[in-house]
DNA sequence: CACACAACCGGACTACAGTCCACTTGTATC
DNA sequence: GATACAAGTGGACTGTAGTCCGGTTGTGTG
């Protein structure tokens, strides 16, 4: 499925990214670009009412005694809930993880987008714009590394919702290289597929986890060095 | 204890490599950089072949059915050992199997090892000796991938021996980075101890295994895209 | 309003990682 | 060779993720 999203993508930054954005959207489960009423045949009030019980109660649990400490039945028993109800709104913890930080992801993207936006009718440079943004990732992810974490570590399949994060941001980071290339800012041998992913590795949730805590990396140095990375890619001045 | 051997480690790539290899080694707990005849309390004779049995048997497991699929149980079982046994050798599923790829990377780092001191013996610039590092690292951790991925996801302490593989990867990286810094190889502004860690990131279990099953990055791919980032990292020339 | 059925719910159940501890055995010492 | 005890051993036990299924309830249709 990823692999034909990412096939039919334009290579229109923002065109694809309000796509990513509405594919990746949770409530619309199928129909990959239908953009409206698809009435799916909506949850039940109640079940929402519960998703939302859920969220909440382990939005607590995982403040009070971090996100590790908390297991599934912890949740389901805070919440006064069954373990198969929890299990049916989310199919596991990695999932649940993923779905505390949707609002404040679907936020960043936006801001992303917006910025992009505006940084391109400034003309400014593409590699610019993706030194900013990466800069920006590095934050964002700083704060949700414990959900970003668990959720990698969960995920079962490789396939799964637990590489969304990672989705939206290859495509963007792909999308700005592609863009540079167009614009002559890049170095003309230069693998784009790959020096995406290679430019995103640094802040996959394990990496990034290990530079943070174990090599006690501050997010300004990885922020520079990311920066210095992708001044790397830029054809000699 | 990562911390302090780095501190210490002369920048020498020769030496401090031979010392990360004798502080890791699996059969000298203690003592990091005693070289010799600690004889700290030899295993006992049926304690060492049952570590031999737990190992062959593990091996055939997981050959027959892959590494995730068995289980530490099944294991036991069929080397008709109990799990106390088991455990006592290997205190977690991603120690044994780590231990499993123990002589290849025994021989791998030999081999790099060696490899380094021709080409710096021929004046080989270092960083062409780092991109033939990542080269061979590449086909190495493309072999032993089930098990480094396997490994990486079990570990419970980010401290814990499974950074281990990725510990000598960095002290060589770095130990490269910092010789080319010396003979003038480096862009000056270069973040070295994090440009190591970003290098290496693709090389991240749970990154390459992406990139090759997901993405379908070939070998080739992925080791000529590091040569293009290795190249980045260079004076303009 | 009554009916049907899909969606929902709870909690018992399985499978697995990892711990614990009472018991056994190898080995160093005299 | 007898003794002492550290090291080794097996398997019962705990805690967790995730599955299953019989019973319940909300909602669209006549």
């Amino acid at each position: 499925m990823c692999a034909k999203i990412l096939a039919d993508c334009s290579p229109f930054v923002n065109l694809f990214y309000v796509r990513v954005e509405l594919a990746l959207s949770p409530t619309i489960s199928l129909g990959i670009f239908s953009d409206s009423d698809d009435h799916e045949r909506q949850e039940r009030r109640d079940a929402v009412a519960n998703r939302q019980l859920i969220l909440e109660t382990a939005h607590d649990l995982f403040a009070q005694h971090g996100v590790a400490a908390v297991s599934m039945a912890d949740i389901a028993g805070a919440a006064h809930v069954g373990k198969g109800t929890l299990y049916r709104r989310f199919t596991n913890k990695g999932e649940l993880c993923l779905a505390l930080m949707d609002e404040q992801m679907r936020m960043f993207q936006e801001r992303m987008l917006n910025q992009m936006r505006v940084e391109s009718a400034e003309n400014t440079p593409y590699l610019d714009q993706l030194a900013h943004f990466l800069d920006a990732l590095v934050y964002f992810v700083d704060i949700h590394i414990p959900l970003l974490y668990e959720a990698a570590q969960l995920a079962p399949s490789l396939e799964s919702a637990a590489q969304r994060p990672h989705f939206w941001q290859y495509m963007t980071v792909r999308g700005l290289l592609e863009s540079a290339a167009r614009a002559g800012e890049l170095r003309a041998d230069l693998d784009i597929e790959f020096s995406a992913e290679a430019l995103l590795a640094p802040v996959n949730a394990q990496v990034f986890r290990y530079q943070r805590q174990i090599l006690g990396f501050s997010l300004e140095r990885i922020s520079a060095g990311l920066r210095t990375f992708v001044a790397g890619v830029a054809i000699a001045a």
